[in-house]
DNA sequence: TACGTTGGTCAACGAGCGTTGGCAAACAGT
DNA sequence: ACTGTTTGCCAACGCTCGTTGACCAACGTA
């Protein structure tokens, strides 16, 4: 991470829109696919330079980096709901939809889930998601810290669980669920792990 | 996967103890070490052959490749308890016990869920322990065969996601998780998904 | 003692990787 | 039209990897 652009700053003057803007998103929509497909050695930049039709070297002078380009390309931004606002029965099914949706939608978490499963490096990016992001939403359903981030924990192996097993590992199973079949079935986990009394 | 040998094949006639036996041991006891902390890509045969402290070409003439290898490292018999044996409402206790301990006593199942999680082939591995090892064990306790394969995949969901926290992402509260706390929360959902009525 | 088999080392190969620096267009300001 | 910057390609470097084949030391048997 050289320098931080202004890319998206808030407030900032509106930066010119370069023409290699375009270049960059191409690189980081293709790395964002390798890197999901095939983990973080096998996506060789190489690769993702051919997938985006542009000179390997570019990447580097773009990203800096391979590490620098995984970084750039998995941002991940949760964008958990406010669950204070609707009734506390309904959370658990409302946060297995939204998980589903954002799953679904972008391959960013797939690729991050590859990742984190195969190296150190990634581990730690998984924990700083978890840390800065799901672990605060639960505090705010949950008020005692301790009880929080246990809860978080296990809802968290059971939608990563489900993520490996479906978007991952495959097992047809189940990619065979539907949309309304897993939220029917873990909606009642999630529910559980974040309400009931601690067993 | 070239030639299966008779290891510890039943009734075979006891093959003659040869000298290097104990260095396929350590080739083997090295690899599943490296494959569990370093996933596939990383752990390389060079590093291997020198926890084993023999040459990378004796891993070659052993194993006949990388790929043979991680087949032979990696043989994994789950060996599930029966489950009909017991009464309906102590399985998923039984069943989250069960996981836990082979889990920690080996770490061949966290290099396959690595090394899964990276590639292809693997996946396809992991397919393939879920399909003949999970699979007719769920189909024992539950008769309906579609039934049998969702229920299984849900289950596997749950256990390889705390797993996968636990284990490979080590997200803190999953770590800190004693064996206790974990049958309490876990074995419920896993009852649930084996026998309550399809939603 | 001679010799085939077994267990093991050594040095190298070809390939693919991340990465670098130089050079050619295209563009923008003056 | 002149010049500096941006955008891009090309060719190569140094490195590590999996893999190979030649060679060597024990050992068991005749």
């Amino acid at each position: 991470m050289p320098d931080s652009t202004s890319e998206t700053s808030p407030s900032a003057p509106a930066a010119p829109a370069r023409r290699s803007d375009s270049t960059r998103a191409a690189i980081l929509d293709a790395a964002r696919e390798r890197f999901a497909a095939d983990g973080y050695e096998r996506a060789t930049i190489r690769a993702i330079a051919r997938d985006a039709k542009i000179d390997p070297s570019m990447v580097m002078r773009y990203f800096g980096s391979k590490d620098g380009l995984f970084a750039a390309a998995v941002a991940v931004d949760i964008r958990l709901p406010d669950l204070s606002a609707l009734p506390r029965h309904e959370v658990g099914h409302t946060l297995v939809a939204h998980f589903l949706d954002h799953w679904e939608e972008n391959e960013v978490l797939t690729a991050l889930l590859r990742v984190g499963a195969g190296s150190q490096a990634g581990a730690e990016r998984m924990q700083g998601v978890f840390r800065d992001q799901v672990l605060p939403a639960a505090r705010r359903v949950c008020p005692d810290p301790e009880q929080a981030a246990t809860r978080a924990a296990l809802i968290a192996a059971q939608l990563l669980g489900l993520s490996l097993t479906r978007y991952v590992l495959r097992f047809p199973p189940a990619v065979a669920l539907t949309r309304q079949e897993i939220v029917a079935w873990l909606g009642p986990t999630v529910q559980r792990y974040l309400t009931a009394p601690h067993p």
